[in-house]
DNA sequence: CAATTGAAAACTGTTGACAGTTTACAGTGG
DNA sequence: CCACTGTAAACTGTCAACAGTTTTCAATTG
């Protein structure tokens, strides 16, 4: 029974579609597939070598995730999330955080208030120097630890499929390099009242933080007026929704029967 | 094939799938399927009357809303939510009642504070009269109109999701007569702080009333029995259990055939 | 008689094909 | 020249079959 473990053993354990759905996930997040745009199903399989069987139970998860909504006889979106629910995302978010702070400020070992404490100088040190891709990446293993370290599972699996949501919302935004002080500021505060063992101050802190997150961005971004298509307001426009093109499903039309 | 009858017509609308996910799910939070069980895609499809398809992308989609766990080669499981996780999924439900009552004593309307403060009267009624059903259908409506209300969408998703998989550990449970007007007389402080507008006061009340929840419930039941399955770690590294479900001692699998 | 081994059965993962529906486009008539 | 209609193409939904893997059980062997 000596199976050869190698990178073959790996596709083993892990079925098809979570791989194709691992990089139908990457697609979208990372821009290749932008939002609005539709996903066909035969020209995702061709170019994973795969059937689409799989490519459209893959797209279905996604859709329970939120990324991609899916249209009956009629294809499935990369999701456009509008500003208002970027702003639910952002609020939902801060509560999730708070209340993982609030936790930690509870129940955190030592360790692990060193290692939040470890996180915040070396951000300090990517911010003053400007470093914004090594902040980004600090800052988001800042928040993974706290969910983390939090200690509720659930929590953090929301925590993470919000964030993937957010990720369509602001299509790269991160942090402007004039913005990571600020930022790192509300984490030391984090970490001073979880060091502190105030529960209500950690979690005001945790809450404030995303919320400040949310501040910054909305404010770089004066309106979503850009060059995507203004079809989600107007179902008076004339053009119908067509296969070939980028548009929202929004509400669709009731299925006409011509014979 | 020109099929005359309107009501399936109606399930051209809805895909197969989700009609297909919508009964799987209704057989497991009503029991008929219990916890640990296996779910056999075949016999699944044989008995809804479609093929293997649309079930595994049903299953799929129950997995990702974590009522059951997929493992390759091997099957979907009904999910076994141990104490500790429901404990979670409490302090989550907390949470989110929490952020939702606050969120009202701001921004509630005239007519929605008259819902939830009729809702509250109908089920002092029903708890009064020890009318249980009644007192268990209102006190949904009240929890469904509180997040309706908070106007955060993702929420309210997130918090049907959490009941669902709360249904998983308490197999019935619901509200005990005893217990129904110690709980209405938190839904009214929770309404009594909205109808104040004191934000902080209604978040607390609402945190309390799900919490009294979790403690109602969590002294009625004294422990769970042990024989822990390994299937909350990781499926890449455990070993895996029987097929015949040697795990679950009680619900053997049917016999197999053999001559 | 117990342990082992080999093969068949059962089940899941994946694929290809068929059916129904929607969109696109060309042809026709005003 | 524009609107309308009918047909073809494309795409999704569903199904049946094939392939790989795991489990079970009977036969064999010590």
């Amino acid at each position: 029974m000596a199976r050869p473990q190698s990178a073959l053993e790996i596709v083993r354990t892990r079925s098809l579609t979570s791989l194709v759905q691992q990089e139908i996930e990457s697609m979208i997040l990372s821009g290749r597939i932008k939002a609005g745009e539709r996903l066909n199903e035969q020209v995702l399989a061709a170019k994973l070598g795969v059937s689409r069987g799989p490519v459209r139970e893959a797209t279905r998860g996604l859709e329970r995730a939120g990324l991609v909504t899916a249209v009956v006889n009629y294809g499935v979106y990369v999701r456009k999330v509008s500003r208002e629910e970027a702003f639910e995302l952002y609020d939902l978010r801060a509560l999730l955080t708070g209340f993982a702070c609030q936790r930690l400020a509870e129940t955190a070992s030592g360790e692990q208030r060193r290692h939040l404490s470890n996180l915040v100088s070396r951000m300090d040190a990517a911010a003053r120097s400007g470093n914004s891709t090594t902040y980004y990446a600090l800052n988001l293993e800042f928040h993974d630890a706290l969910m983390r370290f939090a200690g509720n599972g659930r929590a953090k699996q929301i925590d993470e499929s919000l964030i993937k949501e957010m990720h369509l919302f602001r299509q790269r935004s991160l942090v402007a390099p004039a913005n990571m002080l600020e930022s790192n500021a509300e984490h030391q505060a984090i970490v001073a009242a979880i060091g502190a063992g105030d529960a209500e101050a950690a979690r005001r802190a945790g809450e404030t933080h995303v919320r400040g997150g949310r501040r910054r961005f909305s404010g770089a971004v004066p309106e979503i007026k850009s060059a995507g298509p203004p079809m989600s307001a107007g179902p008076s426009t004339a053009k119908r929704p067509s296969k070939g093109g980028n548009h929202e499903p929004a509400t669709r039309q009731q299925p006409r029967r011509r014979s």
